[in-house]
RNA sequence: CGCGGGGUGGAGCAGCCUGGUAGCUCGUCAGGCUCAUAACCUGAAGGUCGUAGGUUCGAAUCCUACCCCCGCAACCA
């Protein structure tokens, strides 16, 4: 069986998750469902990054232990993932010992072979905000301003991971990669952004902390004194809960690149320089060869009224109480259908409203809603294979044989590119509606003669609608099941499942209920 | 000249890589239908695709210059 793994960016915990981690979650979701939908098996890991000094900081405010913190912040991003349905194969917490142990062989191992060295080096600190400062912080007059309270000229030893002998080895690598077809960034466009920032690139990475100034971290397994910084902690985690990863020299790979390379989802914000620079170099050190360095799929922002979504501003969106408010899948499928993926779009509660309504409760939920009406008015609930054929049957089976689950459609799903999908789902419920409208079976069901007609156009009318359940069923699952439910039919979902004719001559559907019941007009909210 | 993205009918967007009738959702107007979740279908109005040049038989799409908006350059998806 083939195999597929697919990882999202892990998230801080210092604060509630809002819509754009919850955005993240789901487009990753979406595409390991869609890939298990292929038959395949695929691996989702997602997680949360839990040390730092944000962390640590937050939690001394509130006078708890900073695993304490953490916990309950973590327990909030678990309960939205399961509200939203977010069926992931691994937790990925960097608390947990399994992923300390890893990342501690790892700095073992480049430290023996001689990657990560000590050095002293020194910077303007603010004893204020206890940290470095750089050119950036300086005001106007080139004055560090009274924002930073007292600053002093500091020495610190830090460990360093050598990043700069791998600058031309990356710049060739984002080059190739594109000549043969699989760049390391989607969308395209980043790829040049990348590879700008890897020009710049001067200097190693300081990856350590001493423990004075940050306790909450990984400890070196070589230097007591010092704890990881983010790089060699967090980004570890896409292999210390991989399947099968062992950092040994030796180890044999075998089990562990079953799955790897991983896709791994990021906001644009990630991209420079943790995982387009930093992460492939520390994988190329650990001895990753060039065609197991991961592709990165880079997602765009949920913005507001074009702005910026921001605490500052009060303008975050939560989508827990989203999800209250219109239920998990409207969500879900307002996140995937309104923007396209990398892209960054606006974020309105009215447009989730109207896409609800529109495209599933009006095109498709009601063409569910007749067909079944109408299978049951006229046959009984039974419907039957029949000779009759015109232009309009042939071209939704025509459709549903090849474009929508062997063409187009996956194309689409291949490329990440789920809501120019979703639009050919919105536009297969257009040409059923349509064939309702122009065959008329009220007035095929008054003529005896025309009963092979109407037979076929029942029959036609559901196969198709078993069809787009089937392919809704990665954003919607929920809501594809019910469809399938109604339509009486078994099988789990699988492309495999969705051939044209799966129905049998004579098969009984089940009665209709609304599966998206409308979401009727509401005050505006603020 | 720091880097990148965007500027397409009233609104929000796709198309641009791989030039060749400008597409989608909503909104507006006018019809039709009655199986259905006041849903569905048909038709119409509405855009010189930021500006100015260039390449081409032909440019929203390629090239050049300019204007405007936004993001990044700090561990905010």
């Amino acid at each position: 069986m083939k195999s597929f793994f697919i990882t999202t960016a892990i998230d801080y915990t210092n604060a509630a998750p809002h819509i754009g981690h919850a955005y993240e979650k789901i487009l990753a979701d979406v595409i390991a469902r869609y890939h298990r939908l292929k038959g395949e098996s695929a691996f989702f890991l997602t997680g949360v990054d839990q040390h730092g000094q944000k962390v640590q900081q937050a939690a001394q405010l509130q006078g708890v232990a900073p695993q304490h913190f953490v916990d309950s912040i973590t327990e909030k991003f678990r309960a939205l993932w399961k509200k939203l349905g977010i069926e992931y194969t691994e937790w990925a917490a960097t608390t947990d010992p399994r992923h300390k142990e890893c990342v501690r062989r790892i700095l073992t191992r480049l430290n023996d072979e001689g990657q990560i060295y000590k050095d002293k080096r020194g910077g303007y600190y603010s004893v204020r905000q206890e940290q470095f400062l750089t050119d950036k912080d300086r005001d106007a007059n080139g004055e560090f301003g009274p924002e930073w309270g007292q600053v002093e000229f500091r020495e610190e030893e830090n460990y360093y991971f050598r990043l700069a002998e791998h600058k031309q080895w990356l710049l060739e690598l984002i080059d190739s990669r594109i000549i043969e077809g699989r760049p390391l960034v989607v969308p395209d466009f980043r790829n040049a952004e990348l590879r700008n920032a890897v020009e710049k690139l001067e200097g190693d990475l300081c990856i350590s902390r001493p423990k004075a100034r940050l306790a909450w971290g990984i400890e070196f397994p070589f230097d007591t004194e010092f704890v990881t910084y983010v790089w060699f902690d967090a980004l570890v985690n896409y292999i210390s809960f991989a399947p099968g990863y062992d950092p040994a020299p030796e180890a044999d790979p075998a089990q562990f690149h079953r799955w790897w390379p991983a896709t791994h989802v990021i906001g644009k914000d990630i991209l420079i320089p943790a995982h387009g620079v930093y992460w492939p170099i520390m994988l190329k050190a650990l001895g990753f060869p060039d065609d197991k360095i991961p592709p990165l799929l880079v997602h765009g922002w949920w913005n507001i009224s074009g702005a910026k979504m921001s605490k500052s501003l009060g303008n975050i969106v939560d989508p827990n109480a989203l999800a209250d408010e219109y239920g998990a899948e409207a969500l879900r499928y307002y996140l995937m259908s309104d923007i396209a993926t990398g892209r960054d779009s606006d974020f309105s509660e009215e447009r989730l409203i109207q896409r609800y309504n529109t495209d599933l409760a009006n095109n498709l939920g009601n063409l569910l809603n007749r067909t079944l009406t109408m299978a049951w008015k006229y046959r009984n609930g039974k419907i039957a294979t029949s000779s009759y054929d015109d232009e309009m049957t042939a071209n939704i089976r025509a459709m549903g044989e090849k474009q929508l689950t062997k063409e187009a459609f996956p194309h689409c799903m291949d490329q990440f590119e789920i809501d120019t999908a979703l639009a050919l789902i919105r536009g297969y419920c257009g040409l059923c509606n349509e064939l309702v409208e122009k065959s008329a079976p009220w007035k095929l069901a008054k003529a005896p003669e025309q009963a092979d007609r109407l037979s076929a156009v029942l029959y036609h009318l559901a196969e198709a609608l078993r069809i787009i359940a089937t392919l809704l069923s990665p954003v919607l699952p929920h809501a594809a099941a019910g469809i399938l439910a109604q339509l009486n039919w078994q099988r789990p979902f699988a492309l495999a499942n969705a051939t044209w004719g799966g129905l049998p001559d004579g098969h009984l559907l089940g009665k209709p209920t609304p599966v998206f019941p409308r979401i009727e007009a509401l005050e505006k909210r603020g």
